[in-house]
DNA sequence: CCAGTTTCATAACAACCGTTATGAAACATG
DNA sequence: CATGTTTCATAACGGTTGTTATGAAACTGG
């Protein structure tokens, strides 16, 4: 009961999201959002509420809409695949969308006020939660003699993600899709062998 | 003849300058600025111009005064020392001070609002800039011989940027010193072997 | 010591920020 | 059709943004 609903709520936050990644969460003003939803203000507090709630619907939705090469490419046999997946994967989507280059979760807030640190921290958060996952699957990728007993799972994790982060700021500056796979081989061209070869069917 | 500066305005860029490093452009206020310099706003108006003159007199001072590394690492002998020094240099300076991490190059402007786009722009073709020096300093090591006939200079200078704003962003996350010394590290062991030995002094 | 000049802080400016109170509009149920 | 409930836009809230007009304070020259 009571009146229905007069916007598509989905569509708006596609819509929000898209202006968050493009400005920032600092950088966004209601006015931004309110045009790119097509509703005013307090239809926003009503479905969202406060800003900082809205930014992290919407960094949600990122991670179901635009993130899900990132578990994909954990699944894959190899560490260097799962490495070369995620890389060339970041390159994709900071290049694809011309009004929004680079990655949310960078563009989101960086540096800024300090009434903002917790929106920060949340995205600290998120990219080291990210990190983390793909540091276990390199951990069971040196388990299983896919990387060499010598390499450090956290440094290479740390590696990955630090070139993912430089493509992305990268991207932001206008730096194009050829220029910015060239970097991604760059970064993989020495992944180190493993000692075994591939760890799931060996004899394949 | 007329009333004395009251105030050093050498010191007060310098505290300034720290303070954008923190926080950003955007995220910067002429409370936080007025609180660092010391004097109130027409004194910084009179002495520096609008908010955005300020800025680019704060980046000014940013490369004099933490940014040498650079171009005494262009001097270097070979690529690959060149790449080295770089890279630790943007790990040291960006851990260097614990109250403002990353890179005022970054920090500064990534993302943000339509009006602060001259500030972006200006950050993007700082960073440029850099990079252009690195491919000219691989160029002319490729020529001399120090890099294999197959390699880009364009690309390696791309990919030492990338992993430098990579490492930035995760200073700015609060990545410790030892960690990003591993990602460099790990940067540097993609780097290409040259056929030719040392360039000027072969012989040595 | 007075006139001229420069620099300073106080205080105000309009514009915008995120947030919310108010009341009209649109539905389901009785 | 009236009632209750939910959603909407209009409009305002206090606070902060960058910028500047005003006038007092501090110096040098004559």
């Amino acid at each position: 009961m009571g009146r229905p609903r007069a916007f598509d709520v989905e569509k708006a936050l596609d819509a929000m999201l898209c202006v968050f990644w493009r400005k920032g969460y600092e950088g966004t003003s209601y006015a931004d959002l309110t045009a790119a939803a097509g509703v005013e203000r307090p239809a926003l507090y009503a479905a969202f509420g406060n800003k900082e709630a809205l930014f992290r619907s919407a960094l949600e939705r990122y991670v179901e809409r635009y993130l899900d090469y990132f578990p994909a490419a954990l699944e894959l046999p190899t560490a260097r695949e799962v490495a070369g997946r995620i890389l060339h994967g970041v390159v994709d989507l900071n290049t694809r969308y011309g009004e929004h280059t680079g990655c949310l979760a960078i563009n989101g807030a960086l540096a800024g006020p300090d009434e903002a640190e917790p929106v920060r921290q949340a995205l600290i958060d998120f990219r080291a939660a990210g990190q983390e996952r793909l540091r276990q699957r390199l951990e069971r990728a040196k388990a299983e003699g896919d990387l060499p007993p010598g390499a450090s799972p956290e440094a290479l994790a740390a590696f990955v993600m630090a070139v993912s982060h430089g493509i992305a700021v990268q991207a932001k500056a206008g730096v194009g899709r050829a220029m910015l796979e060239a970097v991604a081989e760059q970064a993989l061209s020495t992944w180190p062998a493993g000692g075994a070869a591939a760890p799931a069917s060996p004899g394949r």
